[in-house]
DNA sequence: CATGCTGACTTTGAATTGTG
DNA sequence: CACAATTCAAAGTCAGCATG
């Protein structure tokens, strides 16, 4: 991974606190590898554009957009074009605001489940958020008193202007753009492919001549786009639908195991323990996260 | 750009044995 | 009985290099 060309970093607590922003304004190229995680994400780009692969699809984002990634969600950035870029990413825990700020006329949360991830925002809009964005800043480095308070409320002043901004354009549809580029919307019906066949056996193979590659280069422009090798995307996909249905049902662990395409035990109890440190009965038990 | 080959590496499945 | 761990060979994947 590249760490030249950064101007700004400013980040705040460990990754494993309730709150974190991270504001970097790049000039080489940078590839933030695919992830997931237990919080909520608030991408802002505020200026150059970037190709952003969130779930199953390839966004175009540009300069001004805002990107909400629902916890759990798959994603991934990387590069379009010119490299330069600038953006502030917050993350925040479930908890962080609920804890603490009861809204009982709006859910704040709504923003992480829009059918489009990317909010496209008009120029007078841009400037709200800049505006806390700045706030948040100035709190988080000053830390005066009652900051983190201050903290939780442009946290909310933020997503409940996304909330609204989300109602106005649903009338006129500011439609983000699919991803240009022919690669990634192919790699997008795969990915849709993978997210609706995942308890079949698959395999790149077939699944190339679903498409009508050659397997060879499907396994490349996967990861291209997605920043998953073919297997890595496939078990992920099927070890949370496992982890889903043990949650949410009493079903035995054979059958969440069939259910999610592992058709062997002895493989699914392997792989599962592998992704998230615990067998699938300990997963049950525990049932947190 | 799309593809093919290769060899190192990882995943998979069946059988078996262990645990509460 | 339901689940978990281990072992081992076969099957499958993937990065690097090569090609039209």
């Amino acid at each position: 991974m590249q760490e030249g060309g950064e101007l700004i970093k400013l980040d705040y607590g460990a990754e494993e606190e309730a709150f974190h922003m991270n504001h970097t304004k790049r000039l080489q190229p940078f590839e933030r590898g695919n992830h997931y995680h237990g919080t909520y994400e608030i991408y802002y780009l505020l200026n150059g554009q970037r190709t952003y692969f969130i779930r199953d699809r390839s966004y175009h984002v540009l300069g001004g957009d805002l990107v909400f990634i629902n916890r759990h969600e798959v994603h991934k950035s990387s590069v379009i074009g010119d490299p330069r870029h600038e953006r502030i990413v917050i993350n925040f825990r479930e908890e962080f605001l609920a804890s603490s700020l009861t809204l009982p006329d709006v859910d704040l949360m709504s923003p992480f489940r829009q059918k489009s991830h990317v909010m496209r925002l008009n120029l007078r809009s841009q400037m709200l958020v800049n505006s806390v964005m700045d706030k948040l800043t100035r709190e988080l480095q000053e830390r005066r008193t009652g900051w983190q308070s201050a903290v939780k409320l442009l946290l909310a002043e933020l997503l409940l202007f996304a909330v609204r901004q989300a109602e106005e354009a649903d009338g006129q549809p500011a439609r983000v753009d699919e991803h240009p580029d022919p690669v990634h919307r192919k790699i997008s019906e795969v990915v849709r492919y993978l997210h609706a066949h995942y308890s079949e056996p698959l395999k790149l193979e077939t699944l190339a001549a679903e498409f009508y590659i050659s397997p060879y280069y499907l396994s490349r422009c996967f990861k291209k786009v997605t920043g998953f090798t073919f297997i890595e995307f496939l078990t992920l996909t099927r070890i949370r639908e496992a982890q889903l249905l043990l949650r949410r049902t009493d079903r035995k662990v054979i059958d969440i195991a069939q259910a999610a395409g592992f058709d062997n035990i002895a493989h699914f109890g392997r792989t599962f323990k592998k992704a998230t440190g615990l067998t699938p009965g300990a997963y049950r038990r525990q049932k947190d996260s």
